[in-house]
DNA sequence: ACGGTTATCCAAAAAAGTTTCATAATGGGC
DNA sequence: GCCCATTATGAAACTTTTTTGGATAACCGT
């Protein structure tokens, strides 16, 4: 019989005191940033010292020890007085406040798509503040293809007015199946099968790259900061220059023995690309041309469009193209039961034409029927996600070392 | 922008050093019992104080404190002096060894099957030391059901020789889907919906009860004694009196927005009942007289055991309904993507016979075949489930609060 | 300008762990 | 049968960290 989680834990000495209070208000205060939005700094995200040990349960001057530590190192900064605040008495001597130092390094997201890459640089409290997309080639090779990430990278890098060695963690997103050290195993871009992520983009950042597959990224990101917020779980199901799905409990999206978990069936792949041709048929483009195990290199973007001007073949195709998705991945929903199901892709430019089809379908043969909506995020879905995991990444540094930093944290300063 | 598992965290005062110390002294010697298979002692559930110090990583002096303290207080005993292993040197007084006491209490586990009520007491260490079952008829009220379960419990109490005092934790399983409180809300036997199985057995307890779907505490069961020991995701397939499912990922069964993750589809379950009544027409009994929604009151094992014994036309009819439960659960075995597919229920006593025919089945739809095997537990899965529920329960309990112990800790010495 | 209120800082005490050293107990060698 | 090497046990002194309590500083409103 084996037991999980009950392995020898922690135990220590008395400076194991001091790392679990620098840890718990690192915690305390990077939650409080972190939960503000994008772009806006909210009244929440500041504490005096006296709220940070009350919050934290800790005394005052101790308190006040782990703030001028962390101010020190670079992670916590003086923030502007708290303004007056008509209910509050303002009586007595004005607390500085303290904040944790969004500035105080950066993350980088990557998205290794067919035809192109897109690199985010967002701030500690996930706030996007460079892009960049870079195109590639149909056929371009792994070199050329990470050479326009490291592109992408340095052009998002002086958007954000950032220098690399600013970036305390990063991450990729990309099609297909990735071992976990960052092979790409399968793929629908073969040049990339046997190409290790992690080691092209690595050597050119100062942080080892988390790689994950796109759309476990694009369904984490949805999460975080799209249509599946505070949902334990949730199910992606993307229609665009190609199609996926994926699935999310608890904030993970499981990997599965082989890493191929939510992937959608061969079987149901096949019909589903017979569907596809149906739908691309209506790009003109020769329905022969088209390789068999090969969705990619038709542009359906003009038929959703196409759809939403109200064209009624256009409609009927995107319709019908939704139901066939929806039957090919109901045994995905049957099975997380999810909270709610996100559609997301080049579809969402018909607006609801597809999500209404597979909500229909899915009312059909669910026990319990999900919630149906369209991905607010769009195509940058997965490198969103991709941020998200560097963010993940670099919380996990934090809060397990806080004290051990590089050099460039005085740099950020 | 909503981040997870980014709250206050822990912090505190010297004495929470006691409290981190004294839990991963627990952890080490729980482990190392729990880690013993049933009915043996193993000669590594003991440890000295000086091992036990350099496995935690604190020095002799406070380990020797906190072993005292445990001591004291029940949950740690000392253990047999080790016996003279020919390849260590025995030179040196010899240390006094400690073990944690896997009967300074005991837990519950429970049943709650159609025709019948099961419980189960397990030590400590999760080796069962009563069991006792208790026939049910199958029109029984909730109250009658319950009196059962309470006759089993004290049954296989006297029979561990163990006081109800004693129990440190209980759990049920049952069919069909509980709330998070114990609420019946939809089960196959309509006489329990609406009854709290939490409140009819806990207040015959000591303890809270937890309760649980029988399909999950099966598959659980599978992964803590059965086929899927050491397997980070697994599907479990039950074929027997009824059909379920369910899956396991890292060690949790995911519950679903609904609680409703993991079933077979309402779709896949109608045409199966139809399956279904070409296999118990075997049984003689008349096609008509089985009700539409109703798979249980007809006894298919003369089927599995006519397959066994090599009847063609029953060993037919097994492949055939074999074929069609992994037609209606194939979504979930591509979903999961798990390492290893276990099937359970009365369809065991036939052997291979459904295993077989579900493997190669998978092996057409699944991009990854997973392995197929046959349940070691059989139909006590669900129970062996209820025990492991309950034991996680109480390390729970155990290993957050070790110093607030009932008054059961002395009298179980 | 002054009192009230709150933040900040400093010193002493308490809790827990570590190191160091003395003592006890056992098995093997002579 | 006695002695010694070896290991466990136990007690004292020292270190780290936190807390408590009091003294000081800074700001607001009257």
């Amino acid at each position: 019989m084996s037991v999980k989680g009950v392995g020898a834990g922690h135990a220590g000495d008395p400076s194991t005191l001091r790392k679990l209070n620098v840890a718990a208000v690192l915690r305390l205060l990077y939650a409080a940033q972190a939960s503000g939005t994008a772009g806006e700094v909210t009244a929440g995200d500041r504490y005096t010292v006296t709220e940070i040990a009350q919050a934290v349960g800790i005394s005052r001057p101790t308190a006040e020890d782990v703030v001028d530590a962390l101010v020190e190192q670079g992670w916590l900064a003086a923030a502007a007085p708290r303004p007056a605040t008509p209910g509050r008495r303002s009586a007595g001597r004005p607390a500085r406040t303290i904040a944790f130092d969004s500035q105080a390094g950066c993350v980088v997201g990557v998205d290794l798509a067919r035809h192109w890459v897109r690199a985010l640089v967002a701030d500690l409290a996930g706030r996007v503040i460079g892009r960049a997309d870079y195109p590639v080639a149909d056929g371009a090779s792994a070199a050329e293809r990470s050479a326009a990430a490291r592109t992408a990278i340095t052009e998002a890098l002086r958007l954000a007015d950032r220098d690399p060695a600013q970036i305390l963690a990063a991450a990729a997103a990309t099609v297909g199946i990735a071992s976990a050290d960052g092979q790409v195993v399968r793929s629908t871009i073969p040049q990339m099968e046997g190409h290790s992520i992690g080691e092209l983009l690595g050597a050119f950042l100062p942080v080892p790259v988390r790689v994950a597959n796109d759309m476990r990224a694009a369904v984490l990101a949805e999460y975080w900061a799209g249509a599946a917020v505070g949902c334990s779980s949730a199910v992606y199901l993307h229609v665009g220059r190609r199609i996926g799905s994926s699935y999310l409990i608890d904030g993970v999206s499981p990997l599965g023995h082989h890493g191929a978990a939510g992937e959608i069936p061969p079987e149901s792949g096949r019909q589903l690309v017979d569907a596809y041709r149906k739908l691309v048929s209506f790009t003109g483009v020769g329905v022969d041309t088209l390789p068999r195990d090969e969705m990619l290199g038709i542009d359906p973007l003009t038929v959703f469009e196409a759809a939403q001007r109200g064209e009624t073949d256009a409609r009927q195709a995107v319709v019908d193209f939704a139901d066939e998705f929806a039957a090919a991945t109901e045994g995905l929903v049957i099975t997380v039961d999810p909270e709610v199901v996100v559609v997301g892709g080049g579809v969402i430019v018909a607006g609801d034409i597809a999500a209404d089809a597979i909500r229909s379908r899915l009312a059909r043969v669910c026990m319990f029927e999900p919630r149906v909506v369209v991905s607010p995020l769009g195509e940058s879905a997965a490198a969103v996600g991709a941020v998200r995991l560097a963010l993940t990444d670099f919380e996990e540094t934090l809060f397990s070392n806080p004290f051990t930093r590089g050099q460039t944290a005085e740099e950020a300063g």
